[in-house]
DNA sequence: CTCTGTGCAAAACCTTTGCAGACTC
DNA sequence: GAGTCTGCAAAGGTTTTGCACAGAG
């Protein structure tokens, strides 16, 4: 998903298409590292200067909810964002500890996993969350 | 893992055993819910006034960096943290979102998952986050 | 007795809120 | 034009730091 999409399902549900929030949108979708909100205001500021953090927080409130950017956990500050290749889609990350490039993946086999918790635990699952952290390939060979 | 072998793990390691440690890792041993570093402070309030907020943020990271407790991170704020059962051991948890309860567990059956991964995107993985969260035994049949 | 650990106060961040004016539709 | 959205300023939280004193080993 590239920045067109996100702002075409915000027009298509009823917000607004400020330069602020396609300036926001179009940071995210030029970045396959996860970012923090700050990271974000400030890159805006390179081409876009005078947009507010507290507008970079509203936006990213406003993507979030609408399921249009992703949450980072490991490794990070705990409010690092993502733009979402596939809205709607299961999915999970595979996060470069040196580069902070994210891979996605959709198939994660925990079906067995969740099951037999279930019946062990007592507990009924409605969601998990899965992210693995290593080397991604340029960064492997950097090190090596 | 109790409180004394905690108290015990860190007179190993050179640490001293201060009241107020020992009152932090009392909390947290008789405490199955993800705390933040507030919510100790507050139960540390009660039985023992006059625990500074710092030294339960110091407290946490000394037990942190020596792998004593570990942290939760979905549905919570980032910095939620819990005892550690099974100290050194490779293991997962099992979140109630309603009660906060955690449970652990040990084999998450992911070997499979992340050698495919490593195949198929190059990647070198190296640590792994999985959470599940959903709803325990107790809280299932209220909501029923 | 030594040196780590604590509490207080203050600083440094990070995030949210209120409000007047600006801009999209 | 109507109503959403933005920027500013300020408030509200959370986390870190400096320093003198207390207390564990």
């Amino acid at each position: 998903m590239v920045g067109k999409d996100i702002t075409a399902e915000l027009r298509k549900r009823g917000f607004k298409l400020t330069p602020q929030r396609k300036a926001i949108v179009s940071v995210l979708g030029n970045c396959s590292e996860h970012l923090r909100p700050a990271d974000i205001h400030e890159r805006l500021h390179k081409k876009y200067p005078g947009i507010g953090l507290v507008t970079v927080y509203r936006t990213l409130e406003l993507l979030q909810e609408n399921g249009l950017l992703c949450e980072v956990h490991i490794g990070a500050s705990c409010r690092s964002y993502l733009k979402r290749h596939r809205p709607g889609e299961h999915h999970h990350h595979l996060i470069c500890r040196d580069c902070g490039r994210v891979e996605d993946f959709t198939d994660c086999e925990l079906d067995r996993l969740k099951q037999r918790l279930e019946r062990e635990t007592g507990f009924l699952i409605s969601r998990h969350l899965l992210e693995f952290m290593g080397l991604c390939p340029q960064c492997k060979i950097k090190k090596a």
